[in-house]
DNA sequence: ATGATTAATGTACACGCGTACATTTTGTCA
DNA sequence: TGACAAAATGTACGCGTGTACATTAATCAT
């Protein structure tokens, strides 16, 4: 196919290649001829050889995990980050490999770069656990890129042991209770996720803080714990009701907005309803928290930005800067609705 | 890097790959002992090289709207149908190729083929318009393997021009009309989407079907239309306050969830309650159907099936059948909730 | 024991591109 | 005009598989 269009242009295949590739000193009478002939015979080079010949796949892998039935995570988080990085990848010329990984079922990353069916690879998803934890060091070891989006390994602050794209959410943390606080609430629920996600223990350490900084005590019986499913949510509610209606508790800051919607209706059935009985705030400003009903207060999270950085920084090219490594804990911002505005407790 | 575990295991490289592919007669022996020798050095063989070997890429190719800013279509229906893709895809061996169209930028997909990038298509969010049945038109001339999902070209019932897995949304649009009869609606409100999508006009037509078998009398002034997104379903909401204030509508069907929400939201604003002032059906049920205030009574769509025999039918080896050109459009349910479970009109 | 059949393995090459290197053409300066 | 550098093009080959075909080893029926 090659060879026709270099013999209809007159030139060697070398030529060919040379045009489509803009590579080398070409006459530009050649390159329009070139350029026509295989326009003329609707030549289109094959990825698959391109590919081989250059060992280079062209694909940037995305290990999402594979949410059989319950989606424990909000597609709003993941059809975000796959977003921002589709977009980058795009820009760049890649192509996108989606990659489903069973929960706890961990695939063999390092296979995926030996086979050299991904140049890169971003995982979503990912949870602090000793299986997670020793696949990333392996790579790390192994001089792959990667990156793990919106998980943190290591203390905070610290230098992390392998790249990490995550958002601030000690700080948002801090932000949200710190408003919860700035209307008048003094006891403040906080329904957190698993401690396997950095997500969760960042909010922890964020909510402590700001309660201690206010000089508001921390109470066990206010700090519980779901799977970030709408349903843990809910299921929460009966506790939080007696909470509410005991007056040990006048606010909740949930770790995610899909508990937060469960918590809610769960206390709307106890006759309890957020912004007029107790302030509710969420997190992640997913469309959920704008669909909710009283429209509810949640900490905006750039998930989208976070995705394209880490395509960025991935798919940066020899002349571009690696300054990626600095910023990779993206700001978050509270946003403020009716689930906390119109709230006034009474003191 | 397979010469040398053909030197470890005293074979040739031929009765290596014969062994790592399982084809051909190989000595149980050999077969031990090349395995041992690909452990021992840790080889995998290069998917680049195989792929071009074969000539085949490994990859379905799935194209999805890029929605830059504005999410018109829910992330729930993508995700879903991805993930009924995405499950068989895996276990037939294929890799995810995500490909982002630009609204109305569409890629060359023929040029998908003749690269080699994807084995065969699935395109997601299509609509009637000439420039998309136009792509389609020509992929199908080609021969090329693909398949439109949820959306239908040419007349219902009739054969299609091109392979599509769709729902059966005339059905569901009139069973959810059915409900709202049964329950004692006799002004039924229709919101419906762009009519380039099948989806809204197969709608369209169930409701007037419905409406007609039974007797009632279409009005003009209940069809009103957005395009579903929570904002345009919202943006109705005044008129379509009038319509219930003056009782000229005791019901509203929506196309889709989001909008059903943002009506919601806006009559609610106006003193409104879905399932006490007026009955309310969505369309979708998506997670948000459950996370709406009183939950909404909608129409389950089986998104993942929709993908998974989407991906089955492309992935079809030579030994299966290819039936499944006759169950092209699967059934819809509709699930009850609150929004119109207890709403009573006074008659 | 011998030929015929089949199993098991080896040899050789194509797949379609990119590119290092060799070669030819063009341009420049004296 | 000739010598030389630079630009333009051609030639040749490697990339790592899969596999058609050739070859050798094993099995079996007679």
């Amino acid at each position: 196919m090659r060879q026709q269009v270099a013999k209809l242009a007159g030139v060697s295949e070398a030529t060919v290649s040379r045009v489509l590739n803009g590579v080398g000193p070409v006459k530009e009478e050649t390159k329009q001829r070139v350029l026509a002939a295989a326009a003329e015979l609707g030549y289109v080079p094959s990825a698959l050889a391109q590919r081989f010949a250059r060992k280079k796949s062209g694909n940037l892998g995305v290990v999402l995990p594979y949410m059989a039935k319950v989606s424990l995570f909000s597609t709003y988080y993941f059809s975000e980050m796959l977003g921002g990085i589709g977009s980058e990848a795009q820009a760049r010329g890649n192509d996108l490999l989606l990659l489903f990984r069973e929960t706890d079922q961990p695939r063999d990353y390092t296979a995926l770069f030996q086979s050299q069916k991904v140049d890169a690879l971003i995982i979503l998803g990912a949870r602090d656990m000793p299986l997670d934890r020793q696949s990333f060091e392996e790579l790390a070891r192994e001089g792959y890129p990667f990156c793990v989006l919106n998980q943190r390994y290591g203390e905070r602050g610290e230098v992390p042991p392998f790249p990490t794209i995550d958002a601030d959410h000690w700080s948002g943390s801090r932000e949200a209770v710190r408003h919860l606080i700035d209307i008048g609430c003094k006891q403040i629920a906080f329904i957190n996720g698993p401690a396997d996600y950095s997500n969760s223990t960042d909010r922890r350490d964020g909510y402590l803080s700001i309660m201690e900084q206010s000089g508001l005590p921390v109470q066990e019986r206010l700090m519980l714990t779901g799977n970030y499913s709408r349903k843990s949510g809910y299921e929460l509610a009966p506790h939080l009701a007696d909470l509410i209606a005991s007056g040990q508790a006048d606010a909740i800051f949930a770790a995610n907005d899909r508990m937060a919607i469960g918590a809610m209706q769960g206390l709307r059935e106890r006759g309890l309803e957020a912004g007029r009985d107790y302030a509710l705030c969420g997190y992640d400003d997913a469309d959920a928290a704008r669909m909710a009903c009283p429209q509810l207060t949640s900490v905006a999270v750039p998930f989208h930005e976070m995705g394209r950085a880490a395509a960025e920084q991935l798919l940066a090219g020899e002349g571009e800067e690696r300054a990626a490594a600095l910023s990779s804990e993206l700001p978050v911002r509270l946003i403020v609705r009716e689930s906390t505005g119109q709230y006034k407790p009474q003191s």
